[in-house]
DNA sequence: TAGATTGTTAATCGATTAACAATC
DNA sequence: TAGATTGTTAATCGATTAACAATC
């Protein structure tokens, strides 16, 4: 559905960091890891990451706290990260170009094996290795590919038509970087990234210290 | 402070897509807008609009709605989006490249005036015409300029080091695109922008749809 | 005027936090 | 063992939604 309800948006949110800390404590060979230790490295509650981490399923031990590699695979495992999906971008501008390049990603299980653009120089070059197709071959690529996921980085203006066409072809999970509320059927779903959201946020914040 | 209590995170988010939407009916030479109207286009409740809007100090009428031009600066005056503030982009890489480009923040009051990159062969270079030093100038051009706010797109493992380095110079207001929580004094502010926050959600709305 | 829309006050819902028994 | 930490159940807090009088 294009809005789903999830359970515990914040917490699937807050996720991605608690995975980030959990892989450094792995790196340097630490068999466990607190929920105590987590929250104060992310200046968060330990209550709070206690609660956000039972979502995945991980299983802690009292004293010692979860072990490092489990609770790695249990956050992957509940993201769906475990798992390699083709994916497309669509729009190579400034951002796409960005994002393509973005290795963290590959983390994540998104591989980008096209790029599709309008403007027709840029169309046989490529970004990052991945090639840049017209828009004209995004039905051919995404059906050979079964690709479900699109980055959809065009101007904010063609973003409408470009979600029609993606959808037509077989997209069915748009991350939406356009600033753009698509209209998409009942099967689509769509995550809306506004980074106008974000610096809102750090003015807001500026504007209340300084009175 | 490095956490501080702002009112109403949630709708002080909103606000750029009301404004997106707003600017697009003032384009078009409407007079007003309604909540209601804002609302579909959005897909969200009239009232939570009606409630978002009214911590701008915005006044509507009732029947006909907001007038759009008064929104509009209500909005950019409430973000404080109404005045030009320069700003420093640290790290010059794929993403802060991308963020240089972005036309749209000239719109927020973002005015990038200087990159900074560790790399050598990037010095003296110029991204979107934004001249590119190394990291030892940040402290001459944060006081020349006295520039408060700074884009941080440095590789996560020397986020830390160079936030640092532009608190010292002078930088109060940091836009953290790094998965690294940064550990600042209580006069900094820093908004940490996450975009595998945002995957995960559509990870999990993927795989809820899905069964 | 009639009725769409605003803005206020109250009710609901969900997320965060607190309390605490269980446990290794 | 003693005590740090987990996980559960309950309390609090804040955001969303509902109800409705005011108004142009």
């Amino acid at each position: 559905m294009a809005k789903q309800k999830i359970p515990a948006m914040p917490s699937i949110r807050r996720l991605p960091s608690y995975l980030y800390i959990v892989q450094q404590a792995h790196q340097i060979n630490q068999e466990y890891i607190s929920g105590t230790v987590i929250a104060q490295e992310l200046k968060l509650e330990p209550i709070q990451v206690r609660k956000d981490l039972a979502i995945t399923g991980i299983v802690g031990r009292p004293k010692k706290g979860y072990p490092t590699t489990e609770l790695m695979n249990a956050i992957n495992r509940f993201l769906g990260w475990d798992t390699i999906q083709p994916a497309i971008l669509v729009g190579a501008g400034n951002l796409g170009t960005a994002l393509a390049g973005y290795e963290e990603f590959r983390l994540h299980g998104i591989n980008i094996f096209a790029a599709f653009d309008a403007e027709k120089k840029k169309v046989g070059t490529s970004i990052h290795r991945i090639p840049v197709y017209p828009l004209s071959a995004i039905d051919k690529q995404v059906k050979k590919s079964g690709a479900k996921i699109a980055i959809l980085t065009v101007p904010s203006e063609h973003a409408q038509e470009a979600a029609n066409l993606i959808i037509e072809a077989g997209i069915t999970a748009i991350w939406n970087f356009t600033n753009h509320k698509l209209n998409v059927p009942d099967h689509v779903v769509v995550q809306k990234e506004d980074l106008s959201s974000g610096f809102a946020i750090l003015s807001v914040m500026m504007r209340n210290r300084d009175q």
